[in-house]
DNA sequence: ATCCCGAGGG
DNA sequence: CCCTCTGGAT
């Protein structure tokens, strides 16, 4: 049976993650909401770098969700092939647009189970969209989140994203958790990145004062 | 559990 | 070469 940090320990440790970066911020870019959406959507299992690539010559072409429903979809394809699942994307990305444009008359859901209910949308990109785009706190559970919170055992090895967002949010205040979920991905991508998984992960935090 | 998938790093 | 990257649908 693996052992579990208490509450207390828990809490510190985020709070030292937190510690090492302070200032952390999305690194997606984008302008308008709808085009936020796209971004979170394109990022799945592909760096923010590779999609801010794309996004530039994307949100030029596409500048709204009328003009992304009415596209081809090779089209959207070719404007997303290097960022990896490209045809699934490309459609989800099309059919988002088209509903967002005659059901929700081009405004963007600022709630998680309508925001579900998107193609291609889960709770990770629905609470991305809800803490960036309209500073509702949340805490997406993508890789890093995941992996950081298994190793300090503050969840166990095969709690579900689901999972591991209710035990962050119990343990954190809500003016916390987007502050937090930031430090937690910069700190899962360039201090504590999944090829480190043989190390003490405590090596990685800054010592107790 | 499996599929989608290109780019970058080691 | 192999692993990983702000996942979601089937």
């Amino acid at each position: 049976m693996e052992k579990l940090l208490s509450d207390e320990e828990a809490r510190l440790v985020l709070k030292r993650i937190l510690s090492l970066y302070p200032d952390a911020k999305g690194e997606l870019h984008w302008d308008t909401k709808f085009h936020l959406l796209c971004a979170v959507l394109m990022s799945a299992q592909t760096t923010d770098k590779m999609v801010n690539k794309t996004t530039p010559k994307f949100f030029n072409d596409y500048p709204d969700s009328a003009s992304l429903a009415q596209a081809n979809i090779r089209d959207i394809e070719a404007h997303i092939r290097t960022i990896g699942l490209y045809r699934t994307k490309a459609k989800h990305l099309k059919e988002t647009a088209q509903i967002i444009t005659d059901k929700f008359n081009g405004e963007i859901p600022q709630d998680k189970k309508t925001l579900m209910t998107l193609p291609g949308v889960g709770e990770k990109t629905a609470n991305v969209v809800l803490a960036e785009g309209f500073k509702i706190p949340a805490i997406a559970v993508d890789t890093h989140v995941s992996r950081i919170s298994k190793r300090f055992k503050i969840v166990g090895e095969k709690a579900t994203p689901h999972e591991v967002e209710q035990r962050l949010e119990e343990l954190l205040p809500k003016e916390e958790w987007i502050r937090t979920h930031h430090a937690m991905i910069l700190f899962g991508r360039y201090t504590m990145p999944a090829r480190t998984k043989d190390q003490d992960p405590y090596s990685f935090l800054p010592p107790l004062k």
